[in-house]
Order: C-alpha cells, then structure tokens, then sequence
DNA sequence: TTGAAAGCGATACCAT
DNA sequence: ATGGTATCGCTTTCAA
C-alpha cells in the first residue's frame, strides 16, 4: 500500500469545482456570505469542499478583495509584563472579527521604521501600536491610508485614533494620597526617556508635588523592570541619604523592584518606615508579598476600544481623529501608607 | 491650498515602472535579490520607488511564488508568564529570516480547530505551535505539506519535529534533592489535564518519589496560575492534616501562589517548614521576595532550536522529525531547604 | 441561478 | 539586460 500522500500543491477552487461539477465562480460564491447559490450546487460544492479540505486561500483574496483581514499590532517591549495581557485581548477581540493579528516586536526603537515597511507591504488593513511613533510616521499611515490606533501612546503633532490610561488622573491619586498621609520625602523612579507613558506619570506626579509646594525632588531613571526598580530604589537613598518616606515608580515592575530593594537590601519597612507606588495593576501587583499600591489601567475596556476604534475606521476612514482617555482604578493595596 | 491627499490606492510596480520610463518587470526584477539587472536601470527605478513611496504587495508576492513568509505562531495561554518571553523571542528570531509571525492564541483549546482553518487560509509557510494538538491535527499538517514544530509538547502517536525542556530530569533533581535533604511529607499541584508538560512533570515527580519509596503522594490539579496555586496549598494543608514539608508545583506562578500561602494565609515559613519548588524560570522566580527554587527552561537554545528546526523543514521538508530535548538549569533559589 | 472572462499585483519564463 | 506574457487563486461584472 503506497501511503504516499505528498498533496504539496493545496487545493483550489479549481480543483473543488472540477469535483463538484460545477463552474469555479459557484465554488466562490459559497463561500460567500450573501452570494446567490441554489441549495442544491452548495449542497455538492460544500460536499466536495470538505472531502477534499478545502480552503479558500485567503492570500489570493486579499489580493483581489483589497481586504488582507490582517492587522499589524505593534508592540515594543513584550518583555514588559503589562504586555502580555494587552495582546491576549487584542488578538482575541480582532479574531471576533474575523482578523488575523501579523505581530512585531521591537528589540530596539530603531527597528521601527523597518517593521513599518513590512506593514505596508502586507497591506494590512490596519494596525494598532504600542510604540513610540515619530509625528512623520504617523503621517505616513494617513497618507497611505491604513487605519491606526495608538495605544498607550499619544502624539500632540500629529492627532490620530488612540486609547489611553489617564496617567495624571492616576498619580494625582496616587500623590494625593501619600500627601494627605504626611508623607514628606519623596523620590521617583522613572521609566526610559522614550517611553511616553512614563514620562507622563512622572511629569504628572512632580505637577501634584509641585503644587504642594516639594520640589527638587530626586528622580531616577529605570527600565521598566524588576532590576531597575530595586537599583533605583538604592540609588535614591544614596541620593537622599535615606530621608525618603515614599517612593513613586512609573510602573509596577519597577515598584516590585523597590519593594523588595527596601525590605531585603535596607531592611526598611513597607509601607510604615516608606511607601511605594506603582502603575498598570500587573497580576503579581496583588500577589500577597506586594500587594502593591497601584493604579490599575482597565485593560479590558481600552482593549475593546482599540478594537472598536480601528474596525470602525477600517469600515469608514473619513470620521475625524478620537483619543479616548480611561481613568485607572486605584488599588489601595498595602505598599503605601495611606490615612483612610 | 488643497491638501487632499487621498492615494487610497497602493503604488504599484506599475505606477513605478512608468515614472521610471522601464518596464513592469524591470521594476519586479529591482526588489528581487539576485536579478540581473544594470546599474542605470537600478537607479533610475529606486529612485522613482522611494519617491513614490513603493513597497512590493508581500500578498500578490505570496501567491505568485506560494510563499507567505508568515509563520503561524500558536500559544494557548498568554498569560501564563513564561510565554511572553518565548513569544517575543520567536518574533524577533523568526525576524532575522525575514519571516513574519501570525500570531493566534487560544480562549479555549477547543478553539484549535478553526484556528487550524485560518493557518490553511493564509498559507503559512509554517507554524510553531504550544498548545495541544490531536494526532489528526499533526497528521493534518503533514498532509497539507505544512511545516510544523510543537513546542513544549509531544505527541507520540504523530511523530513530528518539536523542542523541549526535559520535564523528567528537571523533576528528577528537584525531587531528588527533596528527598535527600530528608523531606518526608509530599504534595503536588498539578496543572491542567489538558497540558502535556504539565503532566509530564508530575507524572515525573511521582515516578522519582515512587522509586523513593513513597506513594500515595496527594495531588491537587491548579490552572498554572497564582491563585490556584495559593488555592492549592489550602488543599493540600487540608488532605493532609497539615503533614506537609514538600510541595512540587508543575510550574512557577503556582509555586509563587502557593509560598504566598504558606506564608500569609498559614504562617509557615518557607523553606524551614515547607519546602516549594516549581519549574520554568520565570521572571517573577527571581525575585527577592519568592527566590524560588526551581528549573530554569533554557528559552533562548530553545526558541532558537524551534526557528531553525522549522526553517530546515521549510527548506527541505523531506528530513525525518526530530525531538529535540533540552535540560533545564537547576535554579537553587531558596524556596526549598535543600543540603548541600 | 449560473458560467465565462477580466482583473488584483506581483514573479518567471521567453524571446529579443 | 530588457520587455512581453502567462500565471498564481481568487472575486466580480456581465450575459445567458
């Protein structure tokens, strides 16, 4: 018995038609929605199309239909842990519409203009990224016309769709809070330079310190991640020569970092010798050794509004630019002191 | 001034053929590798291609040369923390080769079937996959003549390529040094039924205690996440009478959960009480706060191993499959008390 | 309702 | 080295 099934070539409509005994358009129009077909010749094509596992291949309509049903998501940092979850959510909220996810990620900013070149060469139908574009970038996409949602990113010079977490509103919270509980000594763990949300946090917290009068305040800059938050944490105390009550990360990763950079490198209490805040609301913020203090971005909603955003301008690209602006939710947690 | 720029439509190699005064071909012939073509014709059409802002359709490439240069990337549960790591190491590897990634992940693994159905629509030139196949899912991969590498995962009754950690011998030192530092009273978290590592690992653990003279090890089953493994601890605390020094955990997020149990939710120090150990090597592992002792999965050899495997088997699909199985590093970490 | 034929935007083979 | 032409697998008029 020869078990040699080497079907290399895939089955077209072609094939399925000639099996079917009917014209190749009438294979075609099956798989169309609300095409015009007798129940009887879908009947013998469905038959045929299943017998032999066919496909139709969606390649081959993309080109002819215009629609590549793919969508470009970009994401610098999947390392960041507040990541994974965003793209869970997105792939799966797109799949509802029947699009396909062509994922890039970002070893260095630099690479972005190399990635946008593989966007318009898929001809996506659009593209939804977390990653810091130039205002000539985002221009790029309007000229040729392909649909874009920024997430957690906005750029003032050259208005587009996005989604954000209000950053302001969230340390305004956060500041508030450890003000009103007399906490007096403060340093900031920031997030890189290129990171727009961070810078925000951090321009948003120094605003409410500002307001009540503390400045100077001692800003370090950090990674994003565990490591440098617990570097970050020391290199405030060898700052402040350890006056410091409370300590504001630009995300929860790095306040992870502090926490344990307080308790097991300085044998500092948290939160009752000093607090520390973070931002995302990242599972292992709640876990019970940090229980940390943070601001949660409502992953949820701003991932079904991304979705909505970039359908809805795939369906229509003439509506004008939205930004949607989500207020975080604060969870109280247990990493900073506050008076209730 | 009328700033109605609206080329909605693609360029084309058309449009940059008859900027450039050449034929369609010549243009064609310009962004293939190695055509022969003269300088002067060269210049004269990438001059006009960037000025126009040309990018060749990757779709209509695709069907002509029945190369998509996408990779279907399959991952069940991005949540689970180590996936991010390996995903963002896939991309980024698959990059190099000028492949781009597909990315599809699971609500449910029920959804692989029509998932299945849009990795054949889109004619990948080949697919990764970590979730839980069917022999006929395998079988249907071969048929098709499509690439395909498991990760993580093993199907015998379907033999194709697929990279590993060495569930066994990882367990097998975790277990062992367990038993030799004179642990007496075993319990175990597994994960889902559903995961083959999952079960590997703890069929593994139970077979070195069997051998050790122990059995009738009581096992909770956990969704490899925090909570369920902080849940079961509980379990086990109550099966057991609280006879517990040793708790195997089929992955880290469930190790983390259940030292937090112990630790908060019944006040047992870890390790001097009870020993945890998990497996992967997650981020989070690390921390000072858990500083669990666990199996580090060596991601990098094995994204690496996963890209080359699948792209051989593009290349030449007619090698026989090939398992690939990498052992893990034993993190000491300082969850489980351990003689050394 | 159905089939024939014209593209979609590239590649590849063929003469020139 | 260059241009003409068939082709990839589908959707979409257009007649019948």
């Amino acid at each position: 018995m020869e078990n040699k099934s080497q079907p290399k070539r895939p089955i077209t409509s072609y094939d399925v038609a000639r099996h079917a005994g009917v014209s190749q358009s009438a294979v075609s129009r099956c798989f169309k929605p609300g095409a015009s077909i007798s129940k009887a010749t879908r009947a013998k094509v469905m038959k045929a199309a299943t017998l032999l596992g066919y496909q139709p291949n969606a390649i081959a309509q993309g080109l002819i239909t215009r629609r590549s049903n793919l969508v470009a998501v970009v994401i610098s940092s999947l390392t960041n842990l507040y990541y994974p979850e965003v793209l869970a959510e997105l792939t799966q909220r797109l799949a509802v519409h029947g699009v396909k996810v062509l994922l890039f990620s970002l070893s260095h900013e630099s690479d972005v203009d190399l990635v946008l070149q593989q966007v318009w060469g898929y001809r996506v139908d659009g593209a939804i990224v977390a990653a810091r574009l130039s205002p000539e970038q985002i221009r790029d996409f309007q000229k040729r016309g392909v649909p874009l949602v920024l997430y957690n990113r906005v750029e003032e010079r050259a208005p587009c769709d996005s989604v954000c977490c209000d950053s302001a509103g969230g340390e305004r919270q956060l500041v508030g809070s450890l003000l009103e509980a007399g906490h007096h000594h403060f340093g900031i763990i920031a997030g890189p330079v290129d990171s727009y949300v961070g810078e925000e946090r951090v321009r948003s917290a120094l605003e409410c310190l500002a307001t009540a009068g503390k400045r100077d305040i001692p800003v370090v800059r950090g990674e994003f991640d565990y490591q440098t938050g617990r570097a970050g944490f020391k290199s405030l105390v060898e700052q402040t020569g350890g006056k410091l009550d409370a300590v504001i990360c630009a995300n929860d990763l790095m306040a992870i970092g502090a926490v344990d950079a307080a308790r097991h490198d300085f044998e500092r209490d948290v939160p009752s010798e000093v607090s520390v805040v973070g931002f995302d609301g990242v599972g292992p913020a709640t876990w019970l050794s940090y229980n940390l203090t943070t601001i949660r971005q409502p992953v949820r909603r701003m991932t079904e509004a991304a979705v909505t955003m970039l359908m809805a301008r795939i369906a229509d690209s003439s509506n004008p630019p939205e930004r949607r602006l989500f207020s975080g939710q604060l969870l109280p947690g247990s990493s900073a002191r506050f008076t209730t």
